[in-house]
DNA sequence: AACAATGGTTCGTTATGTGAACCACACTTA
DNA sequence: TAAGTGTGGTTCACATAACGAACCATTGTT
């Protein structure tokens, strides 16, 4: 691993949970020593990445990602094209949703918009997702490029017990995404979230991410199901149409089996 | 410089005017060789902070970058609270303005703003700004910690033949924006562009970052002066308030000799 | 006054970053 | 066809810069 590397790996600990973090602590967080965190902060701070709150010398993220991010999203909208069609999926399903987008082998979460129907919620807060244990893994793992599958088995980490943790395991659920066009994780990830995801295209004609729908377990009925599949299939082609691309025929094929929007409309709240 | 620093020194090549960049050209625009600029894009991109267009193999901002920045916001919101002043600023001036964050010595840009109301303009597109050479620059070294000043003639670059660059000569110009609570640089970063700046406060209370108009110099008259002044310090004070943060009376004492707002209301377009 | 935190610094060892030279490929040019 | 020029990417001997145990200075607690 890469200084470089290394370096920016801090920069994943600070989270809208914790902004804001000391010295000792960003130490224990990543293992390494109190000397070469300290020098990979000093590295960040002069590039306007980190800063430190003059109060309390801890550490937080700094004012040159602003710039940056402006940049990417000013170069490849995809932020922009996703906010709207996200929101209205969160709040017709009354769950958590959130996109995500595919760069090398990594899934970065992109947005997430909880819906105020329920009190009880599923959080997105980590940066990125594993392949194998989400539902929007699996949807990468089906429908992106052949490379993703490698990738994925060679960070088989175990979650919980239903998290599937052999290549076989894997494949098989990898399949089963392929005959549905859905990808699904019940639990896999973290325990008692059941979620749903659908993938996204853009302008290059190839899988760029996937949209999800986080649900919490005890809330979990078939009906509930059907109704994120059918607003997850209108989300996905307007998020992939926002961002200059089409569903395949062969998945819109997949989907064309369920219901009608009409039938489930009123299994909505 | 460490390794890191090198590597994400790389990203502050990305602009809006070049998004995406080939291996070859940012190893000229960097001087460095090939094959450590390779090893170095592809740290960036292992965390995602580049990825690589499938189609041209060229280079540009990646994803994780958009996290990052809207944790950022959210642990200290900036952007929020300075983008309508800032528009504001613009169109009742009829210039550019633009707002940066101190950060360590640095100043980054936040936000730029152009008034459409004329079709020549000064463009902001560099991510930070000379301490020494910038009306925005000289308010920092002027309200700015005292460690600033060394900073700066560290660095005394000459961009234009009216740069100061000499530390003596930067000392006066600081001296005057003490006296007059204003920035002021007359084409000494870029020939043709005059700008006047004011500082903004945080809730600390102490000197946070400064907003800035910056005119073609062909436009420039007596009266567009005082109008720009005028609509500083409101926006000064909007941006401080909006930070958590208040003027110090010193610096509105500065302010207070300025004839009042409506007397140079009908000088604006 | 002893203790346990914190952020920050030093220095000998060694891992890691470096760049000249290299390859494979694509597109012009003669 | 063959040489020329550009690209992105790779190799390897060498030297630089990253590493971490041990250290210091402060602060707040017991």
């Amino acid at each position: 691993m890469s200084s470089a590397t290394k370096a920016l790996e801090l920069l994943t600990h600070f989270s809208l949970a914790q902004p804001e973090i000391g010295l000792s602590q960003l130490c224990r967080m990543v293992k390494r020593d109190k000397a070469t965190t300290y020098r990979h902060l000093q590295a960040l701070e002069t590039v306007g990445f980190v800063e430190q709150n003059p109060m309390t010398r801890h550490y937080r993220l700094g004012p040159a990602l602003l710039q940056l991010a402006q940049t990417r999203e000013a170069t490849v909208p995809r932020k922009a094209g996703a906010q709207l069609p996200l929101t209205d999926l969160a709040n017709a399903t009354g769950e958590t949703a959130h996109v995500a987008v595919l760069s090398g082998t990594t899934l970065y979460t992109l947005l997430s918009c909880e819906s105020p129907t329920y009190s009880t919620r599923a959080i997105i807060d980590v940066p990125s997702l594993p392949l194998h244990a989400t539902a929007t893994g699996l949807c990468a793992l089906a429908f992106g490029p052949d490379t993703l599958f490698d990738a994925a088995t060679r960070a088989l980490e175990r979650f919980t017990d239903t998290t599937p943790i052999t290549p076989e395991a894997l494949a098989r659920a990898v399949a089963c995404v392929r005959d549905t066009g859905f990808g699904h994780s019940q639990g896999c990830f973290e325990a008692e979230i059941v979620s749903f995801s659908a993938p996204i295209f853009d302008y290059t004609g190839q899988f760029a991410g996937a949209v999800a729908v986080a649900c919490v377990g005890s809330r979990f009925t078939p009906d509930l199901e059907l109704a994120i599949k059918t607003h997850l299939i209108s989300t996905s082609r307007v998020i992939s149409h926002n961002w200059g691309g089409t569903l395949p025929a062969h998945i819109e094929g997949l989907w064309s089996g369920l219901p009608s929007y009409s039938e489930v409309l009123d299994t909505t709240p």
